[in-house]
DNA sequence: GTCTATAAAGTGATAGAC
DNA sequence: GTCTATCACTTTATAGAC
């Protein structure tokens, strides 16, 4: 193998692992995995990585910092206004597009959140992945909202919170089912759900911090 | 070791196997760990399983069928009529106290799940999981509206679905976070989402099967 | 910097004595 | 039926030639 500067070497072996991880497993990303998938000796690998482990470290933080291009689609398509309804259907829509087009995606994610539950050390990388979804959704919410007249009736933080609840539960049942009808079910039941926490209106004026008034235990719509 | 039937030996192997999975994780359950747990020598596994896989297919099978003390709590404690929004909701609580109480075993269930995803025969068996979780949740949810004087406005196997979805963004989003008040939230959204598919009334009388006016993509309440 | 070769420790599975 | 001992193989990681 020609020669390579050690950061583009290791950004090779961290891509490779990805796609190892992506098609075969967690447990398939035996460090011979990854250089057979990079073409390299596995020499190489520990000359750019001193342990697996911390190439695993690496692989968790690239996919977290590329996150963008994966949970983006949650943002509306166009720039048109439309209902607040349709902007975050068919955002889901979108995100289940990608879903459905790469599963061993979603799969190779959620993989590596569990293996990075179980790592004592890098349980600070799960949260980041978690808060990095949870930014993504909260920007397209805020958009949506304000490109279709609405304001959030709660945070929109914690409707962002939301969002990915739903996107998980929708990505582990059609990861385990298949079923595509199902899928579009849970998509307009989520999405009824989260626009019911929107109302009609301008975006708030965000409120002074540490609001006493704040009940602590939330209570939404009642009914029945 | 004294002499064991060999039954008892698989059913002791496998309860090992799952305290393996769920204090270390499916990548530490290996033969020998297992055995040492299970206060075995290694060949009495070979003696009982012929191989490692079939061990797991056992497993995830023995946890599938012993789901019921897991998501049975779902089932609304008390008998007495309430208000089906307090049922929905105490229900979702008595989930979270549960996966609260044993997070290791919620983990350990997310993992078998995965690892039977990327098994290419085990599919059915992830499946087979999910669809118990389905029929648990069904029946808790047709119990709660019967007791409350309402009846759920789509078929409860529908909404048994949305309720797993919630069940399982529930269980990611604390298992990364691990912040009670953002799951009490979740919980309270979750509820709100989940009642607003009920209206007052006695349950339908189910309709002849393959009714073809059904319409094939839901459309629910539309609001904004 | 990159390779081949190999060490050291683990893995699933089996042989064969008892 | 149950054990100890071991095979055959894979794993991560390193030594040392080039």
């Amino acid at each position: 193998m020609t020669r390579m500067p050690a950061v583009q070497r290791r950004d090779a072996l961290v891509q490779a692992a990805l796609r190892v991880v992506a098609e075969r497993g967690v447990a398939a990303a035996t460090t011979r995995a990854i250089v057979a998938e990079a073409g390299m000796s596995l020499a190489s690998f520990h000359y750019a990585f001193t342990s697996r482990d911390e190439l695993m470290t690496a692989l968790i933080n690239f996919v977290v910092d590329r996150q963008q291009s994966a949970i983006a689609p949650l943002l509306i398509p166009g720039g048109e206004p439309r209902t607040l309804r349709t902007a975050v259907r068919s955002g889901l829509e979108n995100y289940f597009a990608v879903l459905r087009a790469y599963p061993q995606r979603e799969k190779a994610m959620l993989e590596l959140t569990q293996y990075a539950l179980r790592m004592p050390d890098m349980q600070p990388l799960a949260r980041r992945q978690y808060e990095r979804y949870r930014e993504l959704a909260a920007t397209a919410l805020a958009g949506a909202a304000e490109l279709s007249g609405n304001r959030w009736s709660r945070p929109v933080d914690e409707i962002a919170r939301q969002l990915i609840v739903l996107t998980d539960g929708l990505t582990m049942a059609w990861l385990v089912d298949r079923d595509d009808e199902a899928a579009h079910t849970i998509m307009d039941f989520g999405a009824d759900a989260i626009v019911r926490l929107a109302e009609p209106g301008p975006a708030d004026v965000p409120e002074p911090a540490g609001d006493p008034e704040h009940p602590s235990t939330t209570t939404m719509t009642r009914t029945s």
